[in-house]
DNA sequence: GCTAGTATACTTGTCTGACGATTAAGCCCC
DNA sequence: GGGGCTTAATCGTCAGACAAGTATACTAGC
């Protein structure tokens, strides 16, 4: 099957299971950052030996969810300025080749277009958990969608990082999801009409918005932390 | 025989030093493709613990050094032409990025300009398995450059890759190694200059070179293998 | 003789339990 | 009150064990 699998390591089921879950709740926020993730504290949460929990959090730690050095806890990561624009840079270098790659040959992935399509019939009363995760989702199936393994293995890690910094903004959105949703479609014109250049120019400003956006949260929750 | 693992290099020991031999054997094409890894066998030839053993096959597994699949044993993979097309493909991505970047700042990066000259200078006598690490020395050096965490996390997998297919062809080299001096000034000198245009067409020229060698002997070897 | 189905050996997934090593924290003494 | 020492917490690694899945060899039947 097309598996589409996500990457790497062999899965079977438990290890598979246990990642999946602690994945969710790392990049939705409900783990905050700075919180400490002991090997103990999941083996105890999820009935699993150490060495298994280790096994996850040692995944994790690969995919930038956690960070960890030797002999000390791991710790969901708080990214920086810094940080986002490097992520940012990386995921406008991986997503610029796929959309001029699928502009190339006028190719709108369908299930890019799905869901556009939920997003925006959901946009008002979505909770925006699943907003951030519908935009994922397209940008993902955008990537998916040039069919190099490859290009999404990248993706899928820097897409992670992604998801974790804007989940752990969850609560203050700061922008209509119909502008995402016109962005997109920005970028799907661009691809219907062949036009790798303008696909990219698009691309690069809505990435810049999503940026900007992230940006802004976390120098307005820095003040507010100062003043408090 | 035994791998002597006693090197003091990074972190924790112990199972970094395991990953980094098991890495070189590896891709140097000491363990041949096909070549299947046990747990077992590597907790032997290590006397480490399966455990240990096992963690060094999972990351190595998900940098594509090894193809595993639940309840299977490793094996090390031997990438076809569509994986070598796709390899690329991303490969041309992340170092186009890569250059341009450089390219827009005129920056050419002292270590690439030094593993050139190495390479120039050792091009006639240095053991095959040593211009394959001076070439990818280079390319390295390039993307680090950049100063792009996640863009250079990217690049170290794709080249572990690269790397790999490179060693199991050692045997038998297809161009004289001055080629790829020549190709790699080519892209120095565009970067110097402030050209991003003319540094990435260099650098794709390059690349679909090196591409082409890798393609052209694995035809090679499969038509060999055919009559023999 | 050959195919098919079963039995066996091998390998992995996971667990339990344990020990030394390292880091962080708390306490005592000066 | 500060510095050094003891203690607790946590990680790195190991050993051994069992179940479950996979591959292979062997036997049985045609």
């Amino acid at each position: 099957m097309d598996g589409q699998t996500s990457f790497s390591l062999g899965p079977s089921s438990l290890t598979d299971a246990l990642y999946e879950s602690v994945r969710k709740r790392i990049v939705n926020g409900e783990i905050a950052p700075g919180e400490k993730l002991t090997e103990i504290r999941i083996a105890g949460e999820y009935s699993v030996a150490r060495p298994t929990a280790k096994a996850c959090l040692e995944r994790l730690t690969a995919l930038g969810l956690l960070r960890r050095t030797a002999h000390k806890t791991a710790v969901v990561p708080k990214l920086d300025e810094d940080d986002i624009r490097d992520l940012y840079f990386s995921r406008e270098t991986v997503e610029r080749a796929a959309v001029a790659a699928l502009a190339r040959t006028a190719t709108v992935p369908q299930p890019a277009a799905r869901a556009q399509a939920a997003m925006k019939a959901a946009a008002g009363d979505m909770a925006f958990a699943s907003q951030v995760e519908a935009d994922i989702a397209f940008h993902s199936a955008l990537v998916a969608a040039v069919g190099s393994r490859r290009l999404s293995r990248m993706h899928e890690v820097i897409l992670g990082e992604v998801h974790l910094t804007m989940g752990q903004f969850q609560a203050h959105r700061t922008t209509h999801p119909m502008n995402v949703v016109h962005e997109h479609d920005d970028i799907l014109k661009a691809i219907g009409d062949g036009d790798p250049e303008r696909a990219q120019q698009r691309l690069a400003h809505h990435l810049d918005q999503a940026q900007g956006r992230l940006l802004g949260q976390l120098r307005r929750e820095r003040s507010g932390e100062a003043t408090a």
